[in-house]
DNA sequence: AAGTTGGTCAACCGCAGGTGC
DNA sequence: CGCACCTGCGGTTGACCAACT
Protein backbone atom coordinates (compact mmCIF):
# COMPACT_ATOMS: atom_id res chain seq x y z
CA UNK A 1 0.00 0.00 0.00
CA UNK A 2 1.72 3.63 -0.98
CA UNK A 3 1.50 6.59 0.97
CA UNK A 4 -1.16 8.79 0.59
CA UNK A 5 -1.08 11.53 -1.51
CA UNK A 6 -0.68 14.78 0.23
CA UNK A 7 -3.68 16.20 -1.49
CA UNK A 8 -7.13 15.27 -2.96
CA UNK A 9 -5.93 15.20 -6.58
CA UNK A 10 -9.43 15.52 -7.93
CA UNK A 11 -10.01 18.63 -6.33
CA UNK A 12 -7.08 20.47 -7.09
CA UNK A 13 -5.85 22.47 -10.13
CA UNK A 14 -2.79 21.27 -11.62
CA UNK A 15 -0.87 22.54 -14.71
CA UNK A 16 1.02 25.70 -15.38
CA UNK A 17 0.08 28.97 -13.46
CA UNK A 18 -2.57 31.85 -14.28
CA UNK A 19 -1.85 35.14 -13.78
CA UNK A 20 -4.63 35.47 -11.58
CA UNK A 21 -3.52 32.34 -9.48
CA UNK A 22 -0.02 34.14 -8.76
CA UNK A 23 -1.57 37.31 -8.02
CA UNK A 24 -3.91 35.15 -5.31
CA UNK A 25 -0.53 33.73 -3.96
CA UNK A 26 1.94 36.59 -3.90
CA UNK A 27 -0.91 39.08 -2.29
CA UNK A 28 -1.60 35.81 0.66
CA UNK A 29 2.33 35.50 1.37
CA UNK A 30 3.32 39.32 1.61
CA UNK A 31 0.31 39.97 3.94
CA UNK A 32 0.38 36.99 6.28
CA UNK A 33 3.70 34.79 5.15
CA UNK A 34 3.30 30.90 4.58
CA UNK A 35 2.27 30.62 8.14
CA UNK A 36 4.85 27.79 8.07
CA UNK A 37 1.99 25.64 6.69
CA UNK A 38 1.69 25.02 3.33
CA UNK A 39 -0.92 22.63 3.30
CA UNK A 40 -3.64 25.03 4.71
CA UNK A 41 -2.55 27.70 2.71
CA UNK A 42 -4.13 27.12 -0.78
CA UNK A 43 -7.51 27.33 0.97
CA UNK A 44 -6.66 30.32 3.30
CA UNK A 45 -5.46 32.15 -0.07
CA UNK A 46 -8.47 31.08 -2.36
CA UNK A 47 -6.52 28.88 -4.37
CA UNK A 48 -7.40 25.66 -6.03
CA UNK A 49 -4.07 24.30 -5.52
CA UNK A 50 -2.11 21.47 -3.37
CA UNK A 51 -0.14 23.11 -1.30
CA UNK A 52 3.42 21.83 -2.63
CA UNK A 53 2.62 23.11 -5.69
CA UNK A 54 1.84 26.83 -3.77
CA UNK A 55 5.81 26.04 -2.65
CA UNK A 56 7.05 25.47 -5.56
CA UNK A 57 5.34 28.67 -7.57
CA UNK A 58 6.78 30.77 -4.91
CA UNK A 59 10.14 29.64 -4.43
CA UNK A 60 11.24 28.94 -7.99
CA UNK A 61 9.34 31.91 -9.38
CA UNK A 62 7.50 34.20 -7.23
CA UNK A 63 9.64 35.53 -4.87
CA UNK A 64 10.95 38.73 -5.40
CA UNK A 65 14.70 38.28 -5.16
CA UNK A 66 14.77 35.69 -8.10
CA UNK A 67 16.68 35.98 -11.09
CA UNK A 68 16.24 33.86 -14.36
CA UNK A 69 18.73 33.39 -16.49
CA UNK A 70 21.82 35.66 -17.22
CA UNK A 71 24.40 33.50 -15.90
CA UNK A 72 27.21 34.53 -15.41
CA UNK A 73 31.04 33.05 -16.23
CA UNK A 74 31.64 33.24 -12.71
CA UNK A 75 28.00 31.75 -11.50
CA UNK A 76 29.06 28.90 -13.99
CA UNK A 77 32.50 27.87 -12.35
CA UNK A 78 31.16 28.05 -9.07
CA UNK A 79 28.47 25.10 -10.25
CA UNK A 80 30.56 23.39 -12.10
CA UNK A 81 33.15 23.51 -8.85
CA UNK A 82 30.69 22.77 -6.59
CA UNK A 83 29.21 19.78 -8.59
CA UNK A 84 32.55 18.13 -9.01
CA UNK A 85 32.98 18.40 -5.19
CA UNK A 86 29.40 17.59 -3.78
CA UNK A 87 26.87 16.00 -6.69
CA UNK A 88 23.52 16.80 -7.47
CA UNK A 89 22.84 18.73 -4.24
CA UNK A 90 21.35 21.49 -6.15
CA UNK A 91 20.02 23.28 -2.52
CA UNK A 92 23.69 23.57 -1.70
CA UNK A 93 25.12 24.76 -4.86
CA UNK A 94 21.74 27.37 -5.19
CA UNK A 95 22.86 28.71 -1.94
CA UNK A 96 26.06 30.11 -2.85
CA UNK A 97 24.03 31.56 -6.10
CA UNK A 98 22.03 34.99 -4.90
CA UNK A 99 18.67 35.12 -6.45
CA UNK A 100 19.18 31.22 -8.07
CA UNK A 101 16.53 28.49 -6.77
CA UNK A 102 17.60 24.59 -6.91
CA UNK A 103 15.45 24.45 -9.86
CA UNK A 104 16.86 26.97 -12.03
CA UNK A 105 20.63 25.78 -11.15
CA UNK A 106 19.45 22.21 -11.53
CA UNK A 107 18.06 23.23 -15.35
CA UNK A 108 20.73 25.05 -16.11
CA UNK A 109 23.05 22.12 -15.08
CA UNK A 110 20.87 19.84 -17.23
CA UNK A 111 20.63 21.88 -20.22
CA UNK A 112 23.72 23.70 -20.54
CA UNK A 113 26.51 23.15 -18.42
CA UNK A 114 26.46 19.30 -17.88
CA UNK A 115 27.36 19.30 -21.84
CA UNK A 116 29.63 21.95 -21.15
CA UNK A 117 31.33 19.95 -18.36
CA UNK A 118 31.33 16.29 -20.06
CA UNK A 119 33.44 18.23 -23.13
CA UNK A 120 35.94 19.45 -20.96
CA UNK A 121 36.62 15.74 -19.27
CA UNK A 122 36.35 14.58 -22.77
CA UNK A 123 39.60 16.80 -23.36
CA UNK A 124 40.95 16.08 -20.21
CA UNK A 125 41.05 12.65 -20.71
CA UNK A 126 42.45 12.46 -24.46
CA UNK A 127 44.89 15.39 -23.40
CA UNK A 128 47.02 14.90 -20.03
CA UNK A 129 50.04 16.78 -20.59
CA UNK A 130 47.34 20.16 -19.57
CA UNK A 131 47.87 20.97 -16.01
CA UNK A 132 44.75 22.77 -14.05
CA UNK A 133 45.50 25.23 -11.64
CA UNK A 134 43.92 28.10 -9.76
CA UNK A 135 42.10 29.51 -7.31
CA UNK A 136 38.64 31.83 -7.29
CA UNK A 137 36.84 33.30 -4.35
CA UNK A 138 33.02 33.90 -5.03
CA UNK A 139 31.20 37.20 -3.90
CA UNK A 140 30.61 35.38 -0.08
CA UNK A 141 34.21 35.29 -0.17
CA UNK A 142 34.33 31.07 0.48
CA UNK A 143 37.21 29.97 -1.53
CA UNK A 144 37.00 27.20 -3.52
CA UNK A 145 40.49 25.52 -5.05
CA UNK A 146 39.85 24.23 -8.20
CA UNK A 147 41.44 20.95 -8.54
CA UNK A 148 39.28 20.22 -11.41
CA UNK A 149 38.06 21.45 -14.97
CA UNK A 150 37.65 25.25 -13.80
CA UNK A 151 40.54 27.03 -15.83
CA UNK A 152 43.10 25.27 -17.74
CA UNK A 153 46.37 26.24 -18.34
CA UNK A 154 47.79 25.29 -21.31
CA UNK A 155 51.26 23.91 -20.47
CA UNK A 156 53.51 25.87 -22.76
CA UNK A 157 57.09 26.57 -23.33
CA UNK A 158 57.03 30.23 -21.78
CA UNK A 159 60.36 31.17 -23.53
CA UNK A 160 58.39 30.20 -26.85
CA UNK A 161 58.44 33.32 -29.34
CA UNK A 162 55.73 34.85 -30.76
CA UNK A 163 57.50 33.48 -34.11
CA UNK A 164 57.64 30.22 -32.87
CA UNK A 165 54.16 30.14 -32.77
CA UNK A 166 53.15 31.58 -36.02
CA UNK A 167 55.65 29.37 -37.20
CA UNK A 168 53.82 26.67 -35.78
CA UNK A 169 50.38 27.56 -36.65
CA UNK A 170 51.03 28.36 -40.60
CA UNK A 171 52.08 24.55 -40.13
CA UNK A 172 48.91 23.66 -38.75
CA UNK A 173 47.24 25.73 -41.16
CA UNK A 174 48.83 23.66 -43.98
CA UNK A 175 47.73 20.68 -42.98
CA UNK A 176 50.69 19.54 -39.80
CA UNK A 177 49.74 19.16 -36.85
CA UNK A 178 52.14 20.20 -34.12
CA UNK A 179 53.87 17.03 -33.25
CA UNK A 180 56.47 17.27 -31.11
CA UNK A 181 56.50 20.95 -30.60
CA UNK A 182 57.86 21.71 -27.20
CA UNK A 183 55.76 18.63 -26.13
CA UNK A 184 52.39 19.96 -26.33
CA UNK A 185 52.53 20.90 -29.45
CA UNK A 186 49.21 18.47 -30.41
CA UNK A 187 47.40 19.81 -27.44
CA UNK A 188 47.86 23.40 -28.86
CA UNK A 189 47.01 22.15 -32.01
CA UNK A 190 43.69 20.77 -30.59
CA UNK A 191 42.81 24.08 -29.18
CA UNK A 192 43.85 26.00 -32.22
CA UNK A 193 41.45 23.90 -33.89
CA UNK A 194 38.96 24.26 -31.69
CA UNK A 195 39.08 28.15 -32.15
CA UNK A 196 40.68 28.49 -28.12
CA UNK A 197 43.36 31.26 -29.87
CA UNK A 198 41.07 33.13 -31.79
CA UNK A 199 41.97 36.26 -29.26
CA UNK A 200 45.52 35.55 -30.44
CA UNK A 201 45.53 34.15 -33.79
CA UNK A 202 44.73 37.21 -36.55
CA UNK A 203 43.66 34.89 -39.51
CA UNK A 204 44.08 38.53 -41.58
CA UNK A 205 47.50 38.10 -41.06
CA UNK A 206 47.77 34.80 -40.28
CA UNK A 207 50.34 34.98 -37.50
CA UNK A 208 49.54 35.15 -33.62
CA UNK A 209 49.22 38.28 -32.24
CA UNK A 210 50.10 38.40 -28.59
CA UNK A 211 53.53 38.31 -27.20
CA UNK A 212 54.80 34.76 -27.30
CA UNK A 213 53.65 34.31 -23.76
CA UNK A 214 51.78 31.11 -22.28
CA UNK A 215 48.64 31.19 -23.99
CA UNK A 216 45.70 30.31 -21.59
CA UNK A 217 42.54 29.37 -23.32
CA UNK A 218 39.98 31.44 -21.19
CA UNK A 219 36.86 28.93 -18.87
CA UNK A 220 34.46 30.44 -22.12
CA UNK A 221 36.73 29.37 -24.61
CA UNK A 222 36.67 25.91 -22.94
CA UNK A 223 33.29 26.20 -23.05
CA UNK A 224 33.77 25.50 -26.91
CA UNK A 225 34.00 22.30 -26.46
CA UNK A 226 30.27 21.92 -25.92
CA UNK A 227 30.15 20.58 -29.56
CA UNK A 228 32.11 17.92 -29.52
CA UNK A 229 30.79 14.39 -29.64
C1' DA B 1 3.95 24.80 -45.66
C1' DA B 2 4.10 20.84 -42.86
C1' DG B 3 6.43 17.64 -40.12
C1' DT B 4 10.35 16.50 -37.16
C1' DT B 5 13.84 17.25 -33.87
C1' DG B 6 16.05 19.24 -30.05
C1' DG B 7 16.40 22.70 -26.31
C1' DT B 8 14.36 24.98 -22.45
C1' DC B 9 12.09 25.34 -18.22
C1' DA B 10 7.96 25.18 -15.20
C1' DA B 11 5.78 21.82 -12.76
C1' DC B 12 4.99 17.28 -10.87
C1' DC B 13 6.30 12.97 -8.42
C1' DG B 14 7.97 10.26 -4.86
C1' DC B 15 11.24 9.65 -1.31
C1' DA B 16 13.89 10.99 2.94
C1' DG B 17 14.19 13.31 7.01
C1' DG B 18 12.40 16.21 10.71
C1' DT B 19 8.89 17.08 14.13
C1' DG B 20 5.10 16.58 17.25
C1' DC B 21 1.87 13.71 19.49
C1' DC C 1 9.10 3.93 20.23
C1' DG C 2 5.84 4.25 16.55
C1' DC C 3 2.98 6.75 13.79
C1' DA C 4 1.20 10.55 11.03
C1' DC C 5 2.03 14.70 9.02
C1' DC C 6 4.74 18.14 6.74
C1' DT C 7 8.68 20.09 4.32
C1' DG C 8 12.54 19.91 1.35
C1' DC C 9 14.95 17.79 -2.16
C1' DG C 10 16.44 15.63 -6.53
C1' DG C 11 14.81 13.21 -10.55
C1' DT C 12 11.72 13.31 -14.19
C1' DT C 13 8.04 14.79 -17.25
C1' DG C 14 5.69 17.35 -20.60
C1' DA C 15 4.35 21.67 -22.86
C1' DC C 16 6.12 25.05 -25.60
C1' DC C 17 9.04 27.05 -28.98
C1' DA C 18 12.63 27.57 -32.45
C1' DA C 19 15.50 25.52 -35.77
C1' DC C 20 15.90 22.32 -39.15
C1' DT C 21 14.51 19.10 -42.97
Amino acid sequence: MGRAPCCDRANVKRGPWSPDEDMLLRNYIQKHGTGGNWIALPSKAGLRRCGKSCRLRWLNYLRPDIKHGGYTEEEDTIICTLYKNIGSRWSVIASHLPGRTDNDVKNYWNTKLKKKMMAIDHYQSTSPSTTITTTITTETSVPYNLTTQTSYEVSTDSSSSAEQHNENINGLNNGNYWSGYNGDGEVEAMLFELGFFSDDYDQTQDQVMGDGGPWLPTLTNLWAFSDLP
